[in-house]
DNA sequence: ACAACTAGTAGACCTTGTCTAGTACCAATT
DNA sequence: AATTGGTACTAGACAAGGTCTACTAGTTGT
């Protein structure tokens, strides 16, 4: 589960829960920028490992499963492209490198992040209005 | 589908739907802020037209079916209360409104979108340090 | 020998949103 | 009188994305 809101206790956790539990649709970027800020091809198990430090999930390794499907998903779309890695000693693993394709959806993506900011933003300040609240204008939101 | 983005033309949707498409399980929070808004329950066919404007669809009217999906499962976590509504002419028809339950639940989805905002602004940051790119301050966002 | 870590796969499941399609009733047009 | 279009809601199937359990298989450290 992502844990945008990094909470810290199960009551915590179970209020976000209620609330929705949280953001989807955003591994993709999350993979394309660890791909991004690295020199080299990575692993799976790598990526997986430093998507728990993305801001996405707050320290909580995603489900391998899912971030394993979703590179391949997104090889299959030409954003990555990549070898397998067969030493003589250890499993085999496959690494993977940000294709052109891959690096210009991730430009591409940053634009509509700004446009998800904007939209939530948005919706944040209709909520409050509704409820005749004044915006809260710090964000309580103990993990950033 | 959700157009955050508000695309004018084929090929901007195309581009969008290659981004991921769009946000997603924020129907809860829109709805909650429709009713909130609303000094007088209302019928599921109008909220589906009320949410067409919110920020969440760029005047594009949602699935129905999926509302109303929403609109049930709201109902029995205690979000909203219902009651039918069976005028002598016309079709019987369902009216909403908003639980106590309900208003506090859209009081924490305000610090959540919060959170969320933060999120994705730092997801989009990270995006664009690994891409060497100067964090683009105006969001191209045609719709906002 | 055992545990823990690296690396990946398989299969079922749930939620959320989409798509097609249908019912039923009303008002206004043709 | 018949058709169109709007109101109001329902049903069923589907797909994408994320979750959960569980498994293989090699490596390293105790």
């Amino acid at each position: 589960m992502w844990s945008v809101c990094n909470p810290r206790n199960e009551e915590e956790l179970k209020e976000c829960a209620q609330l929705g539990k949280s953001l989807s649709r955003l591994s993709q970027p999350t993979i394309l920028t660890i791909l991004a800020a690295s020199e080299e091809p990575l692993h799976g198990y790598v990526i997986v490992q430093r998507a728990a430090f993305s801001p996405m999930f707050g320290g909580n390794k995603p489900d391998p499963t899912g971030i394993y499907r979703t590179l391949k998903a997104m090889e299959e779309q030409g954003l990555l492209s990549s070898v397998w890695d067969t030493p003589k000693s250890g499993p085999a693993k496959r690494a993977f490198s940000l294709t052109k394709a891959g690096e210009s959806t991730l430009r591409r993506w940053i634009d509509s992040l700004a446009c998800y900011q904007a939209t939530i933003g948005e919706l944040r300040e209709e909520a409050s209005q509704a409820l005749g609240i004044d915006l809260p204008p710090t964000p309580l939101c103990s993990a950033h």
